[in-house]
DNA sequence: TCACAAGATGTAAGCGCTTACACAACAAAT
DNA sequence: ATTTGTTGTGTAAGCGCTTACATCTTGTGA
């Protein structure tokens, strides 16, 4: 009896906004004003209600704030996987953007299975995020449809935004795969192969890989099937994959990599066979991160914007989440970017 | 008039307890139950309700449960960086632990600023975390004094589990920085430098430098303040550290690194000088991150057992969270890995 | 001086969920 | 036949916050 004040000794007394309101002397509602939209409180008013904020160590409740306002301040992300630093970089860049407004970033990972991204998404869904952030852009539609039926502003990084009518902050796989290709032509080499990642639910690897072959084809080279080796984006799965096609009879001279993990791999495969870079075999990467140029020789890659998809994403889907109107897309450029990993080919 | 039933047009309905109740025929207890502990209701009833959720495509509101039961189902974590992938995997273990049980993560990042830090911590206990998993263990006692007041469950990450009495779930930096040091010795090298990363707040960091110059001074050789170089982890501050350090009088002949990334960067330092490895001077990393295995020659670094932190750390922060009781520290062997990048000093 | 607008604050009704407690139905034990 | 226990379900009271609306001050112009 009488024992109603003492806190619960397993579950520590955190203040609530009652709580501030009676020290402050004010109700409940000026102090939620006065957190939220303090020019609506008198000065007066506002620093009686922040001292008792302060001095209580008062902090709002997630739950409550969420349920009442309807609003999350959160925005989730799914990414294929972090370990692939290019992904891991432009999380880290969406998070600062949120940081910076307030607002916090949960993060899946679908490990490129389409029905763990579906699983993920459902599960931030049920989270109530205010937005979400998703690699590439191709989908069954019902996921499109999921999205837009329960109004939650989206973005779509990493493809390009012409494909589609959803908010899209990406670059042109196909375009910048082309002139990789169009640069490993200009140096000299005719027997080519190719090093890509796993297509299925992939548009950029699928865009990448058609970018190369049509402008191969233009250039009157078709591939055989066997100048083509689909593979998951690991170092070893890009030794492995190089040694195969440097295996094949008629050598090929350039290896073009559908990123630049498995170019570090097929640089690694391509000495592992005594074979030396550019001069036996020339090698080719995709989103110039840190390993290109730890790589020796360097990558010859493209500069893929990742911190900037990153920062923009979240500028948009805030814009989105403020004034309700879907934002409009954005393409960055993707620079080639040579470096001496590409060289003419052997008696070239 | 009579529009009562009509949803507001700028909000989709989205179907709650209640509803699914009622089209069950059930009380929204029930449905409740059914959700969160099958077992307590008859079969016949799970199904209905099953149905009802099914058919209406119910989602729990995260606001409202997490109101009411006072669980966020959240777990946050803070790390240095995502851009360095030894953290980004770890990230990626933990993410995936939770997520098996159904439990996001949060994720921010300090990047490395202990003021940084601070302020996610405490929007991260604004959010209800139910967990924080942190990496290191150096930090003033006052955040601690927050974590245990708030009684959220907390590990650290990546220190030695002995360091503290809180849950630490590491490996131990020093003793594996010692043995880098003294295999470096063992090759016969005596003149050695070291690249470090920053030491401020960073106890690894910090560890790990110690390790070696107690294991240097074991061996006679105390180093020239002049021989230890302290940067931030990049490629860059990696390559300018090395070409300072071999730009001394009486070049070292191996340089013992901070972590991987300062190493591939320390050897593309030395390459820029015209310098072989191991040949003309020997480099040693630490973390085992691919790039050790890409860069050629390969790294010869200490294995740092980082998705098993990230697992573990999962693990033990839902068993805390589940059991009220703060389970034991685990310590993970850290394995040194000879690979190439370490050789006989020059003449030696 | 008075009517009225504008501004500041209070009142109270939810937001969607969990859970203590009450109750009903039935089986087993007396 | 009555008691007791078990099991399944319903009732209703919050959880901590936001916000529409009501109320009370204060300032302004006629």
């Amino acid at each position: 009896m009488g024992a109603d004040t003492e806190p619960r000794n397993d579950r520590p007394k955190v203040p609530t906004l009652e709580d501030v309101a009676r020290l402050a002397g004010v109700s409940t509602a000026t102090v939620s004003r006065t957190l939220n939209s303090p020019d609506r409180v008198r000065t007066e008013t506002r620093l009686a209600v922040e001292n008792a904020v302060a001095v209580l160590g008062y902090t709002p409740n997630f739950g409550g704030q969420a349920l009442a306002s309807r609003r999350s301040n959160t925005i989730g992300a799914i990414i294929p996987t972090m370990a692939n630093s290019i992904f891991a970089t432009a999380v880290q860049a969406l998070q600062e953007t949120l940081a910076a407004r307030n607002v916090m970033l949960l993060v899946a990972s679908s490990q490129y299975s389409p029905m763990r991204e579906q699983t993920q998404l459902r599960t931030l869904l049920a989270r109530g995020v205010d937005g979400i952030a998703l690699i590439g852009s191709e989908r069954p539609p019902e996921v499109y449809d999921i999205l837009e039926s329960r109004r939650v502003p989206f973005a779509l990084l990493w493809s390009a935004p012409r494909a589609s009518s959803h908010l899209t902050i990406g670059f042109d796989n196909a375009a910048a795969a082309s002139e990789v290709a169009r640069n490993v032509l200009a140096a000299g080499h005719r027997r080519i192969a190719l090093l890509t990642g796993m297509i299925e639910g992939n548009d950029r690897a699928r865009a990448r890989l058609q970018g190369v072959t049509e402008e191969l084809a233009r250039a009157g080279i078709t591939l055989d099937p066997g100048d083509i080796v689909a593979l998951p984006y690991t170092l070893d799965d890009g030794e492995a994959g190089a040694i195969r096609l440097l295996s094949r009879p008629d050598r090929p001279t350039a290896i073009i990599c559908g990123n630049d993990v498995l170019a570090a791999g097929a640089m690694r495969g391509a000495r592992a066979m005594g074979l030396s870079i550019p001069g036996d075999v020339s090698v080719t990467g995709f989103d110039d991160i840190e390993l290109a140029t730890a790589v020796s020789p360097a990558l010859t890659t493209v500069r893929v914007p990742h911190r900037r998809m990153g920062e923009a994403a979240g500028q948009a889907l805030l814009e989105w989440i403020e004034t309700g109107q879907q934002p409009r897309s954005i393409g960055f450029p993707a620079e080639f970017i040579a470096r001496s990993s590409l060289g003419r080919p052997p008696g070239g």
